[in-house]
DNA sequence: CTGAAAGCGCTAACAG
DNA sequence: CTGTTAGCGCTTTCAG
């Protein structure tokens, strides 16, 4: 900096000024400093300013892992924002190794970041508000009570209703649900699940099996459903991995979809729009989720007090060629297997 | 850290050593400022300890864009030996504007990271050098000639000959490809092919057509591959998701996979493993990739001055139901369009 | 182990 | 606009 300033022979107060771009420099010796800078091959050392300012104009976000597309997608909404805010993103993953998500977190707080946006984090409640102390958090993807932290999150049980009074609107009464575990957002689908059911007066109906959101395990749990006594006329599958093993496996054995069994899906992946699968599911509004996050987190940092806030955005049935009426005889050939 | 230092009961010096886990200090001592630290949520500062130290013990990471789970493997790879390596990984991701790219690499660059690794950038070759200039590169998945920056690919070329001598073996004589145009690796995908068909006497029968990458594309060009005067019986296609949308379409048509036309894929994304498809493809060797650009990299930091390096990773064949021998007959239904 | 002192590269406030 | 003067929070050296 110091030798910018002699090369354009101004002050080195002066090269800082225009290094912010402040407005209170002429034209002509801005465009001299930003000249020298250039010929020097200057580039200022975002640590320094940081570190003077006291703030980094940065919010750092946390995603679980990189494999994840849906996560991608959340993230891409957070960065749109934050660029047009001014703002930079500073991304660390977790990883898999156990510790790697505490690791990262930490990472982002020692750097200072103005906010930090969690996604989905598999870490405990306790450390999430533990960082709030620190700094402003807003967590997507899972709903966290605490005084200081800001969730949004979708209605994953409207989610489960839309789901399952589709498959009820289409005259379906055995409707099975695989279901995601412990993953976050299978509780309140499932139990959506089991309500829309029961409204239905079909609570006796209901059959769940349970996943790890992998396709083998989609394909497990169909053939498990297929081989019971009272197999199912639809399935309602956790997402949509889950839902493409389920109709990997009616593939397999010969049964049509949507002629003798529908399925739906969750979170309109890519995997949903393919020709192959054409899959009915429930869409997430992922770019609005990180949008949101992103400008609550902003808030967050002009005024830092204020109650805490917990959005809810609202997800969408999308229609596809998974879905159809039952079949008209409820005798299927379920002895294949 | 003042705090610190008093509640401890100690000087500030020795909550340095402390914080940076110097061996030399007696562990009750060691206790006791890791205890009043603990008290006052003391947490180091970042920005002034990088700044001190003059090194960050972190390299950047730029990646085009967080939806391509292919990225995000090598990515996996990279993270994985930088920790072991005691070293912090700093995402950033230059997303779909236009300088989004360029902005992210120059946002590293004032971060100040110890190196940067580059996850095949679109950015113009000479903005990779003029940043090798500043700080260590290693760019990934593309091929850079310059004195400085070390790159890892993978043999894309030998990939093409894998693929389409794999067709050549089992009887194909009619194999077209569909390539990926200007997107990187393609071209020396594309003359493989051209060179393998050309070796086996076979240099009339090349078919090629262009596609974006995307599922559609593969549906379109097969579409106009079946209705052509001489329609292959084998297609190797640039990338599995343009191998799905090809499978898509002759699944629509009723042609059987690989009864009556075989199909390879490219990268071996888990779309391809899926039951659906089962493609046989070929696979480059991400985690590798990831982990061997971080060796380099840190390599490069230990030792700044060294010839660069390009190394190239050897892509695998990995053979699953898409593919087999021709069909008996030679005349094909090729009306039904 | 301690204490003091110098400095990393930059910002910010204030007279000139 | 310019120069100067203080730091930001931490590391490092060096003599006790």
């Amino acid at each position: 900096m110091e030798d910018v300033a002699a090369l354009a022979g101004v002050s080195r107060a002066l090269v800082s000024l225009v290094m912010r771009s402040s407005p209170k420099v002429s034209p002509a010796r801005r465009e001299r400093v930003l000249q020298a800078a250039e010929e020097l091959g200057y580039r200022p050392n975002a640590m320094a300013r940081n570190l003077a300012r006291r703030r980094t104009h940065s919010v750092g976000v946390l995603l679980h892992d990189l494999h994840n597309p849906f996560f991608g997608e959340i993230a891409e909404g957070l960065s749109e924002v934050a660029v047009i805010a001014g703002y930079r993103v500073l991304l660390t993953a977790g990883g898999v190794r156990a510790r790697g998500e505490a690791e990262a977190l930490e990472s982002l707080l020692e750097y200072r970041t103005d906010a930090i946006v969690l996604l989905s984090p598999a870490l405990p409640s306790a450390a999430v508000v533990a960082a709030s102390e620190a700094c402003p958090v807003v967590v997507v993807g899972r709903a966290i009570r605490s005084s200081q932290v800001d969730c949004v999150v979708t209605d994953d049980s409207l989610g489960g209703s839309l789901a399952t009074e589709h498959l009820i609107s289409l005259g379906h009464t055995d409707i099975a649900h695989i279901d995601g575990g412990f993953q976050p957002g299978s509780a309140p689908r499932r139990r959506a699940y089991i309500a829309a059911m029961t409204k239905a007066g079909l609570a006796g109906h209901c059959q769940v099996r349970t996943s790890r959101f992998a396709e083998q395990d989609g394909w497990d749990a169909t053939e498990d459903l297929l081989a019971a006594a009272c197999p199912p006329s639809a399935i309602f599958a956790g997402n949509d991995l889950v839902a493409a093993g389920a109709m990997a496996y009616l593939n397999s054995i010969g049964m049509e979809v949507p002629g003798d069994l529908s399925v739906v899906g969750y979170d309109n992946t890519y995997l949903a729009g393919m020709h192959h699968l054409s899959l009915t599911t429930v869409s997430q509004p992922r770019a609005e989720m990180g949008r949101l996050a992103m400008t609550v987190a902003l808030e967050r940092i002009g005024d830092q007090r204020q109650e805490p806030v917990l959005h809810t955005l609202a997800p969408a049935l999308v229609v596809r060629a998974t879905t159809g009426p039952p079949p008209r005889c409820q005798t299927r050939k379920l002895t294949d297997e």
